[in-house]
DNA sequence: TAAATTAACTTGTATATACAATTAGAAAAT
DNA sequence: ATTTTCTAATTGTATATACAAGTTAATTTA
C-alpha cells in the first residue's frame, strides 16, 4: 500500500501562513497581505487562497474584514484542551512539564470511558498512557490516553515527556486529529487525584472524556483528562 | 440607517438544507442530493452550494465522502454547550424547561467576570437576566446573561420562558453569535447554587464564563453558566 | 479649512469550466 | 460463479473572470 502524498496547493498555502504565524512572522495585529499579493506570492488563485484563509479564520489564526484585510490574530491560546489536540497547546510549551505515570504499553481496554467502542476496536487491544502534567510546577492536568494498537511500530518505545502526543502522531504516523466529542463534568477528587494534585478531599476537579477522530477511518483517540481549575481554568475559543 | 437585508445565495441554500436536515426531511444516514442536483434543485452553481455544504460540514449537520456523496448526520447534539449558542441546541426543547430568576432588566455591569469592558460598554450598562433551566424536571443550569443595553426596543418584556435568547436575538434583532471565547472550571456550590441545584455543601459545579462575539462589530453577549453534572453532563462536538 | 467626492484597494459573492480522485455498480472476461 | 475491467457518478482541486461591498486616503469642491 502506497501513501499518496499529493498535497493540494490550498493547503500548502494554509500551513505555511500558518507557520508563520506561529513563528511571528506575522504578528499578531498586524495586517496579512492582501489576497491578491498572496496569490502572486504562491502562484495560485485566489479562491484557493481564500480556501487556505478560510481554514484560518474558522481556526482562530486571523480575522477578516471587508474592505480592510485579514487581521493576524496570533496562535489561537488554549484552542487545545476545548476544541482539537492535547493540552500542549494550550498553555505554551515553555511552562508546562510532563511525568508519565503510566509508560505507553499494551493492554486491553481497562474501561471504555463513556464511549462504545467497535468490536475491531477490542480486538486490537490499546496502547495506554498514563501523564501528570504541570504548569509552572504545579500539578494541573492528570490525562489517561487510550489509542488502538494497530500498526503504530515503535510506539511505545518513543519519550513523551515534553513533546505533545498528537505532534508525534502526526509527524511520525501521519495521523491527525480531525475534531470528535467530548463531555465535560465537575466531580469531588478521588483519593489517587488527590494525591496528584495535592489537594483535599472533596476538592472539585473538571473531567473530559474524549473520542478523537482523526484522518483515518474508524480510528479513534481515547483520553480522559482531569483539571485542577483552582489556579488555572480552561480556556478554549468557539 | 438602513439595513441590508441581501441575504447571500449560498446562505440560503445552507439555511434550506439545515431546515431540511433539522426538520427530518433528509434523515440521518441517508444522502444528500448530489452536489449538481443541488445545483439545479437552487439554481446555483457547484461552488455556492460547496460553501453551503462546507458550512455543513464544519457544524458536524452532514459528512462528505469523495466518491460517494454527502451523508446527513443529523442535528449534532450537544453542539450548544461547548460551542456556540446557548444551552437549548444541547439539550433538545422537548426536555428543557426555564424559570426566570431575574427578568431581563436594565442595570450597571455587576461585575465584568474575567471579561474586561470596553468603556463604551461600560457607559452603556447592561440587559441583565437569571435563569434556571430545567431538563427533565431537575434544575441542572443556572445561567446569568449579560447584554450591552444597545438599542434592543422591546428587549426587557420579551419572554424567555421557553425560547432561546439567542433565537430572540437572531429573529427579532439580527443579531448572531459568531464565535466567542469560554472559561471552564469546576468549583463548590455556594449558597446560592445549593439551593438552587438542591445540594449539599460543596458539591461539586461546573461553571463557564463566556463571551461572545455577534455580527455586529465590538457588540459582544457575556454570560456565566453554572451546571450541575450530577446526572446531565456537557456534551459537545469539536 | 472643512466637507464632499472620487479613486484605489480590500474582501465578499457568484459564475463557468476543467480535470483529478474516489466510489459503486455494470459489463466483460476468465 | 468469480474476478477483472470499465463506466458513470460523485466529491476534490484549481483556474479565470466579473462584479458587489466595505475601507481608506487622496483629491476635489465649497
Amino acid at each position: 500500500m502506497t501513501f499518496s502524498t499529493r498535497i493540494p496547493s490550498y493547503r500548502k498555502v494554509y500551513e505555511t501562513i500558518r507557520k508563520h504565524i506561529q513563528d511571528e512572522l506575522y504578528k499578531p495585529g498586524t495586517l496579512l497581505p492582501s489576497e491578491n499579493d498572496l496569490c502572486t506570492l504562491y502562484n495560485v488563485t485566489r479562491p484557493t487562497v481564500r480556501k487556505a484563509l478560510d481554514a484560518l479564520v474558522n481556526e482562530g489564526f486571523i480575522k477578516k474584514h471587508q474592505g480592510k484585510g485579514s487581521i493576524v490574530t496570533g496562535v489561537p491560546k488554549g484552542i487545545g484542551i476545548l476544541s482539537i489536540t492535547g493540552t500542549t497547546s494550550a498553555i505554551g510549551k515553555e511552562n508546562l512539564k510532563t511525568k508519565i505515570i503510566v509508560k505507553p504499553e499494551v493492554r486491553n481496554w481497562s474501561f471504555a470511558f463513556t464511549f462504545s467502542l467497535s468490536e475491531f476496536e477490542k480486538e486490537l487491544g490499546c496502547i495506554y498512557m498514563e501523564r501528570l502534567r504541570y504548569v509552572n510546577n504545579k500539578p494541573v492536568f492528570y490525562d489517561i490516553t487510550m489509542i488502538p494498537n494497530l500498526n503504530l511500530p515503535r510506539f511505545t518505545s518513543r519519550s513523551f515527556e515534553n513533546k505533545s502526543l498528537f505532534d508525534i502522531l502526526r509527524k511520525h504516523y501521519q495521523i491527525e486529529i480531525k475534531g470528535g466529542e467530548q463531555q465535560i463534568l465537575a466531580l469531588r477528587a478521588d483519593k489517587k487525584l488527590q494525591e496528584y494534585f495535592g489537594v483535599h478531599k472533596g476538592h472539585p476537579v473538571l473531567q473530559l472524556n474524549r473520542r478523537m477522530e482523526t484522518n483515518r477511518l474508524n480510528f479513534f483517540v481515547y483520553s480522559q483528562v482531569f483539571c485542577n481549575t483552582d489556579e488555572y481554568v480552561l480556556y478554549g475559543r468557539f
